[in-house]
DNA sequence: ATACATACC
DNA sequence: AACTGGTATGTAT
């Protein structure tokens, strides 16, 4: 079975077949058991897929051959090579962060997380195959001497805003993937930048270990301007020094120069990739890993043969299952995908045919959703499994609570359709979900509605409990206004800028007509008219009582957005005497 | 509309 | 003792 995975950066070159070893003899029965329920489902498949391909006929052959062909024109002719994107990637962050404020840490093999769960190891503990995702105390097996951090997620998001800011300069637009991974769309920036930069460089090195980044230990400082001080920290003596360091035009410089002033910013390093598309993009930032860049060609040839020799799973959006599926078609590379694709209408959905069309070629994902809002909103919980219904009911009234919380933060009414996840000791997952005719608002509402489905659920031995809203109504621009509401907006819109800018802004003072979407002058009277022409236009084509309009922040990304949020837990006494409440996963060690 | 699965960090 | 949490999206019914 595959417990372990090498594929993370700094994991190559490991005794994989002990590391799984010890993973499997410290795996308990039920978590056991559970894989092995997920593997045979795989197995199953994979064996419906070689039989599907056993039993064509040479005519669905050949149609499906034929069909992929013309999918692959379609695909080709959308290749668009003019673009620079870029994915930057902080290396191991959140245990970067803690080795950064903790030089104690610097040293030793370390990870962020807790005996349950990892969220990031350094790369010292890597090398003892301990990485995120896996449970702490199977960590500890791996390497005993392995020190475990609890996360500080307040700290990772404040660090995360300070270099989402450099990236802002570069693209306006940057999309933060999560609190580690931006998309960067550097064309234009590097379309316009015609000088070199220079900047200052700070780095540090004397007693004072508290400040990053240092001057490496083999570098010849003769020549280099310093400047002594007392660290405040550490009472130790801190000695920065400074040198000039210069950035040429062209997006490997831009990249530089980025992953430079993160670093003296934050004291933290990153890696970047560079192509023609994000899909790309990402793809390479795994290559010159850690404070590395690696920059693909914006060349067709150039990126075929790059992907030729690409495993499938670099791929984002190809996981454990359908590297397993691909598999059994003998797909193990990019570059096989492209020359099986005639199997695919054979095997998997219109959609995921493209879908590993598109990767096969090197483009990218079907642009998706152009509200960039968020879709859901949940808060779920782990703890020791119970069937005690009224234990189950006191951690579902604190999610309830915290749910409710979130979704006043978020800026969001309520959510149409709420759903309750639960998760059984078996591991299996089940969700319950209802729509009722009212929109789901109050902490009373959410909690009567999810109980109401737990109740259904009542006997069941339950180790997780979630809830979570979906449909979402938001506070400002409800999903749709009418005429009038946009009409009010109008009348009371007011100047939204800062003093500096006003001469800009009243340039660009418009705002999209409801009906056709064009940009119209932002006076009333001009507004008016418009829309009555609009109006007129449209109630001679459809009936007018159908008017509805969808007011959307229309933003074309293609790139993810991120919804930072941040959570204080209220500290609850433990319950009496069973161990099943959700304090029992939030204890100290 | 509901349930379940897959993926990502 | 112990295998996460939040979100999006695809598939199937």
């Amino acid at each position: 079975m595959l417990t372990f995975n090498d594929n993370k950066a700094g994991m190559g070159g490991l005794d994989k077949e002990k590391i799984t070893k010890v993973i499997e003899e410290n795996t308990s029965a039920s978590y056991s058991s559970f894989s092995k329920k997920q593997q045979s489902r795989i197995d199953e498949k994979v064996a419906e897929i070689k039989n599907r391909i056993e039993k064509a006929t040479r005519e669905e052959k050949q149609k499906a051959e034929n069909s992929m062909k013309n999918l692959e024109i379609k695909l080709e002719a959308s290749r668009d090579l003019s673009r620079d994107c870029v994915c930057i990637d902080m290396d191991a962050y959140f245990a970067a962060v803690e080795m950064r404020d903790d030089p104690k840490l610097r040293t030793i093999p370390m990870a962020v997380g807790s005996s349950a769960m990892l969220s990031t190891s350094n790369y010292l503990a890597r090398r003892f195959g301990v990485r995120a995702g896996m449970p702490g105390f199977i960590s500890k097996k791996l390497c005993p001497e392995l020190t475990l951090v609890p996360g500080n997620y307040p700290k990772y998001t404040k660090v995360s805003r300070q270099f989402s800011e450099i990236f802002m300069e570069y693209d306006g637009d940057v999309g933060m993937m999560s609190l580690d991974e931006a998309y960067i769309d550097l064309t234009e920036y590097v379309a316009n930048r015609t000088e070199k930069r220079i900047f200052t460089r700070h780095r540090y090195g004397g007693d004072c270990p508290c400040w990053l980044p240092r001057v490496p230990e083999d570098e010849d400082i003769e020549n280099l301007q310093f400047e002594d001080s007392e660290c405040t920290k550490c009472s130790k003596n801190r000695r920065a020094y400074f040198d000039d360091v210069e950035f040429g035009v062209g997006r490997e410089e831009v990249v530089r120069e980025m992953r430079f002033r993160v670093e003296q910013l934050t004291g933290l390093t990153c890696s970047a990739g560079i192509a023609a598309n994000f899909m790309l993009a990402k793809i390479c930032s795994d290559f010159n890993k850690p404070n590395g860049q690696f920059v693909l060609e914006n060349d067709r040839n150039v990126i075929l043969e790059f992907l030729e020799k690409l495993p499938i799973r670099k791929v984002g959006g190809i996981g454990r299952v359908s590297e397993a599926h691909l598999q059994s078609m003998d797909i193990r590379t990019v570059g096989d995908m492209l020359l099986q694709k005639a199997l695919f209408p054979l095997c998997f959905s219109p959609l995921a045919q493209e879908s590993f069309l598109r990767t096969a070629l090197g483009l990218p994902g079907r642009p998706s959703s152009s509200d960039p809002r968020r879709k859901s909103i949940s808060v779920e919980r782990t703890f020791s499994p119970t069937s005690d219904f009224q234990m189950l009911c006191d951690v579902h009234l604190e999610i309830c609570q915290m749910l409710e919380e979130d979704i006043r933060k978020a800026g969001v009414i309520g959510g149409k359709t709420i759903t309750l996840k639960l998760k059984l000791s078996s591991f299996d997952v089940l969700t319950r979900s209802l729509t009722p005719s009212d929109t789901v608002s109050s902490l009373e509402d959410i909690q009567k509605y999810s109980l109401e489905l737990l109740e259904k659920e009542k006997g069941k031995e339950i180790r997780l409990l979630g809830v979570r809203l979906s449909q979402l109504v938001f506070e400002e621009e409800k999903k749709s206004k009418t005429i009038t509401d946009f009409w009010n907006d109008a009348k009371q819109q007011k100047p939204l800028s800062s003093p500096e800018d006003a001469d800009e802004i009243i340039m660009m003072d418009t705002r999209p007509c409801p009906i056709c979407g064009a940009d119209v002058e932002n006076q009333l009277e001009i507004l008016n008219r418009h829309v009555d022409e609009c109006i007129q236009k449209m109630t001679d084509e459809e009936s007018p009582e159908l008017i509805c309009i969808s007011v959307e922040t229309k933003k074309k990304v293609e790139k993810p957005v991120v919804f930072s949020k941040k959570r204080k837990i209220q500290e609850k006494k433990p319950a009496a005497k069973k161990v099943a409440t959700i304090d029992s996963f939030w204890k100290k060690e």
